[in-house]
DNA sequence: CTGTTAGCGCGTTCAG
DNA sequence: CTGAACGCGCTAACAG
């Protein structure tokens, strides 16, 4: 491999003038440029940005750690991020952690060794500890779409209570009152937050909470079959579920349908997270959507002036609405 | 942050004994050992990789250049990249390239410049370009999914042509004679595969072919509902419809609907790539599934071979088979 | 089992 | 406008 001394000797130039050349920075005449330039082509150079960034201390690399790339909402996530990276000379690396701490660890790890400049994290866990970490590698952090209790960081996220909060005051409206709460894990603050805004509707409808409605699972078809299962078989039944995301609506559906029950017939669904446009035919799943590309975005652009500003003085949190979108699962009022 | 000298000092060694301690590399007193974990975990000392790399000349980093992150298809694909590439101690960055063939350039550029030990690539086109290019960088390189001719490169895809075979004759068997064929792109691999076949198919059922029944459009929602509008407006009008891949076929199955046509009742529909069974309730499609996971982990562990081994004598050809599933979409034989 | 020397490829610093 | 010297943090090669 060419290196840039290799072009240096072939243009007749010391190799700092490469460097300006390639970086353009301070002066290069037209025709040395032109030499270097004609140097470059012939040797197929390409600079080693390891080397480039050991020197410079700066790596242009942003770390994406996040929790199930093999949901939609995620993968749009990532697109919003990679696109605002990519607009500022940035690149990103992805990490999935599959919601497991000790995956999130290793590539916390990972990034620092790798010197990346700032790290977007979805917390697996309401741990403060990962944010610790990372700062004290004087590496930035932006935490995406969950709050961690007392971290001192900034965070992008959507209003997930308001959200649980009017897609139960929709069901309450269509007059049910047994609504089951599929949530995901304790201790994850958008499973949290959907239970705290499906409690605040009931109680200002003045409906009694009955808490064994309330489930916390995982974020997954089959913690989402489970949990409706779960409740299907309680007397009497719930009218309706509230799905925590959008897999456990999935897997809610596929009970619901192995069960013989008819939505929103026999049971009124809604649920977080819409599934993007491109893999469904019909949508059908009331929903409260969140703008996962503008989160992504967001927070990357949040990231990004962090790294230009020095050390923050205050932190920033960033909520974004979600919006509810009305379709066939939540059915007709009841009679 | 703290250096590897910081640590050696701190225990009283020196440098090279902190890193045969951080690598496992040669031997080193258990006592001295304990010393320099101490002296490690005092300082919250992170190796610098990007330095080590520079020495070693390893990254122990692969890159992924793929054409949709969008498409579950390709993020199984990369599942199956990371897991493989995890178990071998490799990171993965992956970059998207939405069939661009200028992204594909940017990014290949990109990776280079990191001097990852490896590429993975699924091209934009059927360009011998960029392989020459990343060869040329004493890069090794795999071609993914899509075969590019005359280059010399080891390649691991699925057999499109059989997969589009064998779908075509489940339509001739249940009496369709007239199947619009919507493809990917001209140029790549996949779609003319699956043209060839289909033709063959047709030829070997001594059917003719009609190639104004055979589109070529891009692998997205919007072109397959354009193919198939316009494959509607085809008098007779095709009895079946073949899809590209599954993208394609959700547009067509918006087409049909929007044109008052039931599937598979009015008009038969089957389809490349199956949607990840945690994105379905009701599977419908019957389709030619191809082995996404294990393409990405295979073609991974391949090209970590390749690194390990050094220049290849000869390259290979891996070709996975595809899985007709049926389902309800391709209906029953015509009377 | 441990240390010394040197240098990976580049950019900063200071001189011309 | 151009260049020489030096060092970023780490490890290969060679001692001892």
């Amino acid at each position: 491999m060419a290196t840039i001394r290799d072009v240096a000797k072939r243009a007749g130039v010391a190799p700092i003038t490469v460097s300006r050349v390639i970086n353009n920075s301070g002066y290069v005449n037209e025709q040395t440029r032109a030499r270097v330039e004609a140097a470059i082509a012939d040797l197929g150079y390409v600079p080693n940005v390891l080397a480039r960034s050991l020197r410079s201390r700066r790596t242009h690399t942003l770390g994406l750690i996040l929790t199930d790339i093999s949901n939609p909402f995620w993968t749009t996530v990532a697109r919003g991020v990679e696109d605002a990276a990519s607009d500022a000379g940035f690149n990103v690396i992805l990490c999935n952690t599959d919601e497991s701490e000790a995956e999130q660890d290793k590539y916390l790890h990972v990034l620092v060794q790798k010197q990346v400049d700032g790290v977007l994290l979805v917390p697996a866990s309401g741990a403060i500890a990962p944010i610790k970490f990372i700062q004290s590698q004087n590496t930035s952090v932006v935490v995406l779409d969950r709050r961690i209790p007392d971290s001192q960081a900034d965070v992008v996220r959507c209003n997930s209570e308001g959200g649980a909060y009017q897609l139960t005051r929709l069901l309450l409206s269509l007059g049910h009152r047994r609504i089951a709460m599929l949530s995901g894990p304790r201790g994850v603050s958008t499973a949290e937050d959907c239970v705290a805004g499906y409690r605040r509707a009931l109680a200002e409808a003045g409906a009694d909470v009955d808490a064994t409605l309330i489930c916390y699972g995982e974020f997954s078809l089959e913690s989402g079959y489970d949990m409706t299962v779960q409740m299907l078989a309680r007397t009497p039944r719930p009218s309706a579920l509230f799905a925590g995301n959008n897999f456990i609506a999935i897997g809610a559906l596929r009970a619901l349908r192995d069960a013989g029950l008819r939505v929103p017939e026999d049971t009124a669904l809604v649920s977080f997270d819409d599934l993007p446009a491109d893999l469904v035919v019909d949508p059908f799943l009331t929903v409260a959507a969140q703008p996962a590309y503008e989160m992504g975005r967001q927070a990357t652009e949040l990231l990004l002036a962090r790294l230009s500003a020095g050390a923050p003085t205050t932190y920033q949190e960033i909520v974004l609405p979600t919006a509810i979108i009305v379709r066939g699962s939540s059915g007709q009022a009841l009679e």
